[in-house]
DNA sequence: AAGCAACCCAACCGCCGTTTC
DNA sequence: TGAAACGGCGGTTGGGTTGCT
């Protein structure tokens, strides 16, 4: 049974020769992508003309990238999947160079064994049932007596510990985290003008940094707003409010490191926060995130949530518009941001413990550093900005 | 060396939305 | 306005290759 298009000729199936090729390349070379259905009669092939395209789009393209996919393409492949699942045409666009049917037989022939030897569902990217209970139970080769570890340590099958999970969180150390070169990935521009930001710390600004930033978080830390961790090179600035519109800062600074298990590669994640009261309006947290943390963190969110994560996604071109994202994720309390909303009131925020629960899973044991947001607050690590009014973790929220 | 299984990937199939007549 | 043609997409197939016994 042939194509519509071709159901009345007789046409040659199966692999093409090279001759075939030669033929198909010269006429599109000199015509160029033309009406497909009349191309096998003036290209003298006798092939479908949807078979012709096939060809053209899948192997003659002059601007097809050959040879095995790379740790970044891998990396996209399962941030864009995770997002849009079996959406192979799209996630290709996020790929110069390759094809639709190359970026679906990589992943039935790779990443998807891979994702189910760690216990992930390659439709969902969650735990598979399995994993997920020898998580929760503190089972498995990764049991170290410590169940609250073992769910929120993320592990890979590949490292020598035998845990059933992709990513690790470990060392919270800044040695540690210094030993993790940076990816060699850029991420897409933010979304605002840090310009306008860097001269006047003192407005209240939700807002997001990549790599290329990392000039600009300096300057920040050079002037005091920040703590000094913008070694690690640019990452997401983050506000607080509480639920009555006080500005919240931590007077603490952290950091974690991400292990991506897939790829072997780490990535860190550092908190900076703190004396911010010498900035009158200046009211916020810092967060540097590099490039891996930031994709696991925005990955790691959920469709329909929003946050932090669900920005990166749009910022990296992840997120289009067949994905509803919700309310505005960023917003100005000044209305000076070029993505804010403006009002500085965003509503349906998710709230830090959202995000820890849906990052790190929970608290973690003495050598591995969770977002240990309880232990922060018992600490008394949070406080009141400018309003200086005391508030616990559970009213904080995202500023938009 | 032969047989077999697993794997990879190019190509096909069938459906759907859009365009054309 | 409806049918046919077309282009595009995701799922599936099957032939070639590779590795193992």
């Amino acid at each position: 049974m042939g194509h519509h298009c071709c159901s009345k000729q007789k046409v040659k199936r199966g692999l093409w020769s090279p001759e075939e090729d030669e033929k198909l390349l010269r006429y599109i070379t000199a015509h160029g992508q033309p009406c497909w259905s009349s191309v096998p009669k003036h290209a003298g092939l006798e092939r479908c003309g949807k078979s012709c395209r096939l060809r053209w789009i899948n192997y003659l393209r002059p601007d097809l990238k050959r040879g095995a996919f790379s740790e970044q393409e891998e990396r996209t492949i399962l941030d864009v999947h995770r997002i849009l699942g079996n959406r192979w045409a799209q996630i290709a666009k996020h790929l110069p160079g390759r094809t639709d049917n190359e970026v679906k037989n990589f992943w039935n022939s790779c990443i998807k064994k891979k994702l189910i030897a760690q216990g992930i569902d390659p439709k969902t990217h969650n735990l598979l049932p399995a994993a997920s209970k020898n998580l929760l139970h503190g089972a498995g080769a990764n049991n170290n007596n410590n169940p609250a570890s073992a769910a929120g340590q993320f592990q890979s099958s590949s490292n020598s510990n035998g845990s059933t999970t992709p990513f690790t969180i470990s060392s919270p150390t800044k040695a540690a985290v210094a030993t993790v070169a940076p990816p060699a990935v850029s991420m897409a521009p933010a979304l605002y003008d840090y310009n306008n930001v860097v001269p006047n710390p003192g407005a209240s600004s939700g807002m997001l940094m990549g790599h290329e930033h990392a000039a600009a978080a300096m300057q920040l830390q050079q002037q005091g707003v920040y703590p000094s961790y913008a070694d690690n090179g640019g990452g997401v600035l983050m506000n607080f409010r509480d639920q009555n519109n006080h500005a919240a800062s931590m007077s603490m600074s952290m950091s974690m490191d991400f292990m991506n298990a897939s790829s072997n590669s780490s990535s860190s994640m550092e908190l900076a926060a703190g004396g911010m009261t010498n900035n009158p309006g200046m009211e916020g947290m810092a967060a540097f995130l590099d490039d891996e943390a930031a994709a696991m963190w925005a990955t790691t969110v959920e469709e329909g949530m929003s946050g932090p994560g669900m920005l990166l996604q749009q910022q990296q071109g992840l997120v289009q518009d067949e994905v509803v994202v919700g309310p505005p994720l960023i917003g100005t309390s000044n209305g000076g941001g070029p993505v804010g909303n403006g009002n500085g009131n965003g509503k349906g925020a998710m709230d830090m413990m959202d995000v820890s629960s849906a990052v790190y899973g929970g608290a973690a044991g003495a050598t591995t550093t969770a977002f240990d947001l309880e232990l922060m607050e018992s600490c008394g690590m949070f406080y009141g900005g400018s309003a200086g009014t005391g508030m616990g973790m559970e009213q904080l929220q995202w500023d938009y």
